[in-house]
DNA sequence: GGCCCGTGTCAATGCCATTGACATCGCCAT
DNA sequence: ATGGCGATGTCAATGGCATTGACACGGGCC
């Protein structure tokens, strides 16, 4: 008896349940191929096992979300890497560019997650070094130590907000997100040109910027480094009248 | 013995549910003094009347948070407008910092508004006229109108991404929230100066950042702004060397 | 061999949104 | 006036959710 019931178990789940294995079904739910949607039991089903035995490796649900941030930073920061050279790098535009798409994506490719974490942080060390160069490139580009801190702790919010806002969209359910969608065509295409001349000449191209919030982040994204360019024109400027 | 149910009723709650004395006690209990939570049966409470009642102004939750976020927005608004010219501005960069602080400062006198809202947008015809002379004032300021309106569409996004970023932090525990500046304390506290120099010079800076979402957000405001100012002086270049 | 601890199961609790069956009340048409 | 109908409110129930405590098993350590 207790023979069989130990071959269902092993044709249910493949092993015994660990901290990883728990983990890599829970990455598996918040994929959007995986459903979007994180609960104790979808992942008890997902693992074969009862929801409340994941309570035994994490004490609560805050805990296993903030393991899997910790795990999408990970990501996050390996995809920069293997998008970025080895050494120092005087293309700093390229830098910042590369290091917001990769955890960007990173969050993306589990839109969960990044809904679930809201703005929750890990203060994990697999990003300290990544930071580290970060600052670096900013600071050998003409920035003060301190400004390039904050120019760094800018571009991350900026990024992390700028995902989670297009994540918790991307897990609204498909009938809601049509919804808004719509809303705005509608409206869009009702504005009269003599009430609205700009919004009415403008009304294409803003319609299609609300179906594509990647266009939108890359339009941001490189506003924001043309501000920071002026930021280290500046530095530089105030260096050299210092010389 | 019906007059004396009246009589309670009437003790209990002020007069008749309707949709404005609904979404008042709505936004109530949205707003940080409320308890930040909105549920049906919290209120319900606060309505004194029985949950369900609600269901017969709006459909569902959704509708009624839709509708929340509709006044919200016309708040925002509406602070804008008390703090602009009426007329047109050649200070594009005063009127949009202007706009985005209304917007956000809107939002974050109920954080769970914001929070419940995720990525929702109402296309309310609140906000119409206001997005038109914001456009105006790119436009005036020598944006050709479909870019000033990329750059409105960047603004609003940027805003509202920051602001429910801020709100969601808002809307953790306390016991949470603590957890999580401590641990960015400890963990910048603890970086060795000689495997982190620049972070370990940046360190007192980067955690006062962390306390203080309002001081980010203003960062990012003005980088960005820059940002505008360089296309604004592109689309100039552009325009005078066409002439 | 006995004991304990790590692990998994099960049943129960309490909050949540939502629904359907009823009750009530005022208004309109007969 | 009255009969009924629609709008509004109440109540009980459902199903999902996180979390907890009591119990069961099994392997390693004394």
């Amino acid at each position: 008896m207790e023979a069989q019931v130990a071959e269902e178990s092993k044709a249910k789940r493949r092993a015994a349940l660990t901290r990883e294995s728990i983990l890599e079904a829970a990455l598996r739910l918040c994929s959007p191929e995986g459903g979007g949607q994180l609960s104790f039991s979808r992942l008890g089903k997902e693992l074969g096992a009862d929801p409340t035995a994941v309570y035994r490796h994490f004490r609560d649900k805050d805990e296993l979300i903030l393991a899997l941030t910790d795990l999408t930073i990970q990501e996050g920061v390996q995809l920069a890497r293997a998008a970025l050279p080895d050494g120092p790098s005087d293309d700093w535009r390229a830098w910042l560019t590369v290091t917001a798409r990769s955890v960007r994506n990173a969050y993306l490719a589990r839109p969960a997650v990044a809904v679930l974490a809201a703005a929750r942080t890990t203060a994990s060390p697999a990003e300290t070094s990544s930071v580290e160069e970060l600052i670096s490139v900013l600071h050998r580009a003409g920035l003060p130590v301190i400004e390039a801190a904050e120019c760094y702790r800018q571009l991350l919010d900026l990024t992390l907000a700028m995902t989670q806002y297009t994540a918790a969209f991307c897990s609204l359910d498909p009938a809601t997100q049509a919804k808004d969608d719509a809303a705005w065509a509608v409206k869009y295409g009702m504005l009269q040109e003599r009430d609205f001349p700009l919004l009415h000449a403008s009304a294409a191209r803003l319609t299609e910027l609300f179906r594509n919030d990647e266009e939108v982040f890359e339009l941001i994204l490189a506003t924001f480094l043309d501000g920071i360019a002026v930021r280290i024109e500046r530095a530089r400027g105030v260096r050299e009248s210092a010389d």
